[in-house]
DNA sequence: CTCAACTATCTATAGGCATAGTTAGTTGAG
DNA sequence: CTCAACTAACTATGCCTATAGATAGTTGAG
């Protein structure tokens, strides 16, 4: 459920196409909830039934439409609703630490390929994570610029700090995991040194 | 697909119930993959029809039937390749992140009680963690106990170490997300004291 | 003996999500 | 003018997962 609030945080700078959206999923909302296309769709016009968004055809070149969707009265208390409500956590299902429990049925190669790969995959998340909060830190986000705009400078500072707090964390936790992967690289060395 | 080979990494120690499996996914491997029984029963047979686990009915009590499962070698092979296949990462969907990222719609206090919810839901899961942790350093776990009797002494030091390591990553990425909130709820207080 | 708690297995339903297409129009470089 | 790249929107399928409930037998305390 939550891909719909995602949805309902982005519409409150401006009004959107399914596209549009699909876009900035893939750029930027995607490092903290992602969503293909083949999802957006088919939610933006369940939540337009639901009256959240209120969908609206434009006219895209001479013979061309696109439907644009704005947000509601009703969507924006129910998105402020659920920003007010606990966060629903998941039960826990991580690949990785439930590999790493069983690492004595790899081989020593297949051990170390995949403790590689957990340090390889967070630090390219780290360098992504790391490029977004120095965008968000100079503004250079295009969305964030007009989210700015849209409120009294009185609360850009807020605005900001919750964006680079949010950051901070995933760099946080993405360095985590590369310490823990080093962690295990090096626990492997130790058995093949005796 | 990490289900499948959850189960089969139980069954390597000893053949098991539908119901064994459920009640030991409950207690200790829904820690780092949780699974109702609902989802372990089918899966169950399913691996049956694919020939990874034998099913057989044992009686139980004078009216009572229990279908057993053994993992097969057919089995033990395609776990041990899962074992040396690299991680399937699965996309970015983390529903705390979320929400931090747009803290600037909760009030205050919504944003207070959420921040002091995180803390709060890893600092269980942190002394959950740290349980387990004691558990195998103490080899106390039956479950481990067992396995161990299945290994030659050699290799004894190596598997706790696994199963150690993966607890160790656990633990601090509690330890992290801990920190995280409370570097949230520093926030709060900075905004409200000016 | 009886009842509560537990063991054991399974079904149903709906929603979430991954993956892989399909169709049609637009735009700009060369 | 043409073609490739892009914009736009959607469909299909199947798996995975959450939640809830159904059914039947066993065991042990009192």
């Amino acid at each position: 459920m939550s891909l719909r609030y995602a949805l309902l945080a982005v519409l409150t700078v401006e009004p959107m196409t399914g596209y549009d959206l699909s876009k900035l999923f893939q750029q930027s909302v995607s490092h903290v909830w992602n969503a293909p296309d083949s999802q957006i769709y088919p939610e933006l016009k369940r939540m337009e039934k639901d009256h959240l968004v209120a969908g609206e055809e434009v006219p895209w070149g001479p013979k061309g439409r696109k439907r644009q969707y704005t947000i509601s009265p009703e969507g924006l208390q129910a998105f402020k609703q659920w920003m007010n409500e606990p966060v629903a956590y998941t039960p826990e299902r991580d690949p990785a630490h439930l590999k790493a429990a069983y690492l004595e049925w790899a081989t020593p190669e297949g051990a170390r390929v995949i403790l590689e790969a957990h340090r390889e995959h967070f630090e390219n998340k780290l360098s992504d994570w790391k490029i977004k909060h120095q965008e968000i830190e100079s503004i250079s986000n295009d969305l964030l610029s007009k989210r700015l705009n849209a409120f009294p400078t009185s609360q850009h500072k807020q605005i900001i700090a919750f964006k680079l707090f949010t950051y901070e964390g995933l760099i946080q936790r993405a360095q985590h995991e590369i310490a823990w992967a080093r962690q295990g690289i090096e626990l492997m060395s130790s058995f093949s040194h005796n």
